[in-house]
DNA sequence: TCCCTTGCCGAAACCGGTTTCGGACCGAAT
DNA sequence: ATTCGGTCCGAAACCGGTTTCGGCAAGGGA
């Protein structure tokens, strides 16, 4: 009998149907209405069917901060930045906060987006967001060996998923790509294309896909057969400089090799500023690989031959899987992999010629 | 007398100290203390005083989702951002948080960060938030000349803050970077090198700042005393590719231009690819002056010179100046703006040659 | 027939704040 | 000595939900 005031349209735009609303057009009160759109078991199913149409009906949608208020939760999902790495998630950003939110929003979450310098800042800031409600779990990206992060809020008792596995994995969500399958497929590529002598260029050591990638080179290495040469493996090359470097120390040596395994795009971009330098060519003189997928891989000349990760994706399913670790799911079941896809260009191919004269025409032109 | 139980620790590692606990230590009631915090007329200032130095001494931090119950706003900044345009703003999005989020929490506000194609989903996505209290207030970055945002929040009575100037500032407030006056200063630094036939390569024009940088160009030729060709104007190059067809067409002309000015680095950045084709060289044989100040700007051979927008600056000012609006202050009196900042590069110089000898060495190589 | 479950829902307390209302206390004016 | 008007604060309602508690009615067993 008689709306209140829903369909009045005085003024304002669209008048909140709240609660009490739509237990008065029920005929009953809001607590029984609240007990059967939450499924407590004392509703009967009849009832229960009915507040849900009648919730439809008239588009019935709590407001997150008044269940917040009683709960302590309100389907808000946390995530916090690191500003003082350099460079590090810089291209995925975009794409991984559509998947999160889409995700996200799908369920009618939200997601809270916070910036922060790391160590004691980052427990501020995650300390702050819990306390004062404004997210009730996290997404942790670029997850580092040993993370403070993760201790913190394991020690809150805050949910949260990893954005990359880690070394203890007690009590940990995570959603990864298997970097290290992507490292093994691209030695075999490598071997495939003739090359014997294989360089690996890895990222920094703190943080955890280092480690995985790294050792995926080796088992990659070990699978075709070939021997492995630690002298040409080097690490902490994060960014374009560090890659041009690393491929200049890698290059010089006695006995170069003919193709590199990158473990990051950015540092794998540097190679073609070494090889420039000594007068090689990307993909003729010296095959690339790498892992990433950044749009500029593929603006650059020639294209960068590269395993590309779908951040859009890691969103998506990290967000879900928060929602469910919110919800009170174990974490041991909320394990998610995926592969990188490979993206080949222009940068990898069959040797030119053996480590033997790759040395000595490197040689002839180093100096000039 | 007689603390109730704040400094007990039980467990759970430290607990919320609420509005009774302040108002029970202080021997008043929680009303009290809420109008004393914010700044009722009927508090004695002894009162006020002593409330605020309690409160602070107790840590007390209202909650703001408690607070929203009533007031109906959160301490919730929102920024949609739109995923249907390639490339828009991808390389700014990370510093641009970090801006937002850093002045916003030194506000105690926090950010909701929401992604939505543009159009109806757009619409939805910010009445849906604007409808679950989800955030009290939007920054929208990349305004459109016309904007369905804008007046989609208008027509709500939501405030926001507009990245960018539109052609209808009623009711607008904005922070803004002065590209047009970094078009003019590029025109001038052209045509101190000695550049006397200059292109001009503009953004979408659907944006609003491509007509307002279109408009600097015109106006720096003018103050160099240079003819303007309408011919030597492109537009619509927002994107690398679009850039290097842009290029194409203006070197290929009758008469090209030794030098061309970029309302987008991105799209600059094809210009290099373009010259590479014509067997030209960027910064000798055709100079090149641009703007935003991405990354790849400063990786590119030679460096991009460009004028560089400091996006996490942006972000902090648009913060500060959406906490302003919301708290009711005049849209008229929220308008500030900040000037672009000059990178030089090895991208521009004195011109090789007259625009003839340039078309004939074009001309030379260009069947090849 | 009576009592005791069980199923199902209403009533009211509660979450942590804000805001309205009214009244105690004070000095000044009548 | 009253009345009056301010100052300043306590009491209680309120925001929109959730959750506890208790009670009514129907059904089953003795």
């Amino acid at each position: 009998m008689a709306q209140p005031n829903s369909e009045h349209g005085s003024i304002t735009p669209r008048q909140r149907v709240k609660i009490s609303d739509l237990a008065d057009a029920l005929g009953m009160t809001k607590g029984t209405v609240s007990r059967a759109l939450n499924g407590y078991p004392d509703i009967s199913e009849t009832t229960r069917l009915r507040v849900r149409r009648k919730a439809d009906a008239m588009g019935y949608r709590p407001l997150a901060q008044a269940q917040g208020m009683r709960t302590g939760r309100t389907r808000t999902l946390g995530l916090v930045l690191q500003t003082d790495r350099p460079g590090a998630e810089r291209p995925f950003i975009s794409d991984f906060l559509a998947g999160i939110t889409s995700a996200a929003s799908a369920e009618h979450w939200t997601l809270t987006v916070a910036t922060s310098a790391g160590g004691d800042a980052m427990q501020n800031t995650l300390e702050r967001l819990v306390h004062e409600r404004k997210s009730d779990g996290f997404i942790l990206p670029r997850t580092f060996a040993d993370d403070d992060r993760m201790k913190l809020l394991r020690r809150m008792d805050v949910p949260f998923v990893l954005f990359g596995r880690v070394q203890d994995p007690e009590g940990c969500a995570w959603f990864d790509i298997l970097g290290e399958d992507a490292m093994r497929d691209a030695v075999q590529r490598l071997a495939d294309h003739g090359h014997k002598r294989i360089g690996f260029v890895g990222g920094a050591v703190e943080y955890n896909f280092t480690r995985l990638r790294e050792q995926g080179f080796r088992d990659g290495m070990r699978d075709a057969g070939l021997p492995l040469d630690e002298t040409l493996m080097v690490s902490e090359a994060m960014l374009r400089q560090d890659g041009a470097t690393a491929t200049h120390q890698l290059l010089t040596a006695d006995l170069p090799p003919t193709a590199i395994v990158f473990a990051v795009d950015l540092a794998a971009l540097g190679a073609y500023d070494a090889a420039r330098d000594l007068g090689l060519t990307i993909g003729r003189d010296v095959s690339v690989i790498s892992y990433d997928g950044i749009p500029e891989g593929g603006w650059i000349d020639p294209p960068l031959t590269t395993y590309s990760v779908d951040s859009k994706m890691a969103g998506e399913r990290l967000a879900r899987l928060l929602i469910r670790r919110i919800r009170g799911e174990a974490p041991e079941t909320l394990r998610e992999t995926a592969q990188a896809k490979l993206q080949p260009g222009g940068s990898d191919g069959p040797p030119l010629d053996t480590p033997e004269h790759l040395a000595r025409s490197i040689q002839a032109a180093g100096p000039a």
